[in-house]
DNA sequence: CAGCATCCGTCTAGATACTG
DNA sequence: CAGTATCTAGACGGATGCTG
């Protein structure tokens, strides 16, 4: 975190003080994503998400939730029940980037094999490379 | 990377093992997205990249570089003169990332002050609360 | 000019233990 | 159930020096 905040910010996405810094450093995150998706499809829980999730910690999935809150992008509803029960949800704000992380997600899905195939080339050259010296 | 692929890997976006995940590791990556959407304007030598992301070291730009050519979104040109002349450009694949991207920049600025609003109100509720008690 | 190797500090993220 | 606090391994990223 720690915003780098220059004072004056530029919309041009060339400039790496470009906005689009701040939202990849949340797009871009390992944990984000799954949850905003998640999020994108029902109020969930805070088990509710850990069990779904489950690669994540319970310190990850509270400090990526923390981070999502800070950004308005999700919104905690805390009900003062024994034991307590936390509802997360996603914001209007949060449910407008989901489209956007779609089409990351559909161009991903479209282009999966292109890079595998890529990675796959790339391996082989290195690998030829490196042993035929 | 090392990818996990489980066998059969699925389309859903809820699946961690989500094929997002492999372009979001080079989406969300600090350097990537800034290469890429330079490259989506012309061809750069090396050193025009380095001038131009500035913030970036040389040892990050050939990293990142390397991740790219190896998904295949970026291509090599290496002319053999002396000194040494090293094209880069976005290959086709890479070309349809730019849109993805640039999606993302358009909700960035198009949201950036929701955002940054958002945190200040997160901010100043979490200050009050510790100072207040 | 382009790039690799090495060293090293920082920050991340997971495991673990404890609380209301 | 829903967190918080602490410790730590390891990845990330920068600086520097060398090569073709």
């Amino acid at each position: 975190m720690s915003a780098t905040h220059t004072g004056v910010p530029a919309a041009d996405p060339l400039d790496q003080d470009c906005p689009i810094r701040e939202v990849l450093d949340r797009v871009g995150d390992k944990w984000s994503t799954l949850i905003v998706v998640r999020l994108g499809q029902r109020t969930h829980r805070f088990n509710e998400l850990h069990r779904e999730i489950n690669g994540i910690s319970q310190r990850m999935l509270t400090l990526t939730l923390r981070n999502l809150e800070r950004d308005g992008l999700v919104s905690r509803t805390v009900y003062p029940t024994v034991p307590a029960r936390v509802d997360y949800e996603l914001t209007d704000l949060g449910r407008t980037l989901v489209p956007a992380i779609m089409a990351l997600h559909e161009w991903a899905v479209a282009h999966r094999d292109d890079i595998r195939h890529a990675r796959v080339r790339h391996d082989e050259a290195a690998t030829s490379g490196a042993t035929r010296g």
